[in-house]
DNA sequence: CTTCGACTATTTTACCTAACAAGTCGAAAA
DNA sequence: TTTTCGACTTGTTAGGTAAAATAGTCGAAG
């Protein structure tokens, strides 16, 4: 068993702890649950992660780096930055059902969670700005987005983007989530980035 | 003291609770101490209100029409309908923050609150709604405004408003707010309106 | 009609303790 | 050397209990 990859270990470990987390919430889940499903013993799970935060962390870089990567290739694409920024919308709501430790972080219905890991919230919300503000510059040079100010635009649209989802979630936590209450969130996202594109993009001669 | 009016010691109590309600919330304030402040005793608060929720409904109910009837009388001045919408958001921002416990209905920061006044809440909504829908009624009719769904398009705008309310004040209740707060959302309140107006205004000819 | 002292019933709080959970260590196994 | 784990320590949490607090009541007084 000794020349089992050490990464591949961490994997198991990740994912058995991404489920559990996801599920029943940081608090709730024990170390020893996880050593159970992953088949070791406690002190095993400390070998390869010296905290629990420190695991939970973990789970949040891999579900964030999933994130980020997913919507910078959606975002690489040749496409209209309009409809570059309409796929990106319904792509985040996808990715934010998937990827629910992820998702919890920036919803806050976990207030423990929230003030520990903030640090966490906080850079992803900084990566989304970036990207965002990428998709309004290349809009905007491509003379397709009419805009004064694209920084303050972009982060206008991810605090009511984030402001539709910390409403839409404040009864119910995901995964704990009907479908239904997902399909209002997409139509309110799509109708607010329909709206607000309408006054953003450069009006074609008459 | 038989001569006075039973509606003068009401409005006594009502502001009292009003008060109090406000600073420490529903669940913190005792019966004990709204008595003390108007200077009866704990019984004769029960002979004008008969129960503690209903004291704090009526508080509501209170606050509800003012914050009604201000803004139903901006909304009947002549006025463009994009002027009114964006003087119905700074307004909003205002008065919310006069009315605490109202403001605190929408927040979810009580979840007993929440639960247990949940339709007070609910009937908020309604009123915005209407009201809301009526000035986009209005500037569809007078051509200032091209709107293909008003009703969706004022409850979406509601939606969002109230979005940003709610992942403001995530973190502090009112009136425990810092000034900056407020500033950082009437900037946002303020940028949205601008650019979902720019959306639905009308184009005049080139 | 209005007020309130005394009271009841329920809820909340404070306190205590056992159980639980994060983390550690030394030793064994691989 | 790396990986694993039984036994353990330390701090936290959960549950139970009694006391205190609070919503609400009632009869009597003004």
């Amino acid at each position: 068993m000794q020349q089992d990859q050490p990464q591949a270990k961490e994997q198991v470990i990740l994912a058995a702890a991404r489920k559990r987390f996801a599920y029943y919430g940081f608090s709730k889940v024990t170390m020893d649950e996880i050593a159970s499903d992953v088949g070791l013993a406690k002190p095993s799970l400390y070998y390869y992660f010296p905290t629990k935060e420190k695991l939970f962390r973990a789970v949040i870089g891999h579900e964030q780096e999933k994130f980020t990567r997913d919507i910078e290739l959606m975002l690489k694409k040749e496409a209209p930055a309009g409809q570059k920024l309409r796929e990106y919308v319904d792509m985040r709501i996808r990715l934010f059902r998937e990827l629910v430790n992820l998702s919890a972080l920036g919803v806050q219905s976990w207030a423990e969670v929230s003030s520990i890991f903030g640090d966490l919230f906080t850079r992803l919300e900084e990566q989304e700005l970036k990207l965002l503000h990428a998709v309004l510059l290349a809009g905007k040079g491509t003379g397709e987005l009419e805009l004064v100010n694209p920084a303050q635009t972009a982060k206008l649209i991810l605090h009511v983007l984030h402001g539709l989802r910390v409403r839409t979630f404040s009864t119910a936590r995901p995964p704990h989530v009907e479908n239904g209450t997902y399909a209002d969130l997409k139509k309110d996202s799509d109708h607010l980035i329909d709206l607000l594109l309408k006054g953003m993009t450069r009006q074609s001669s008459h």
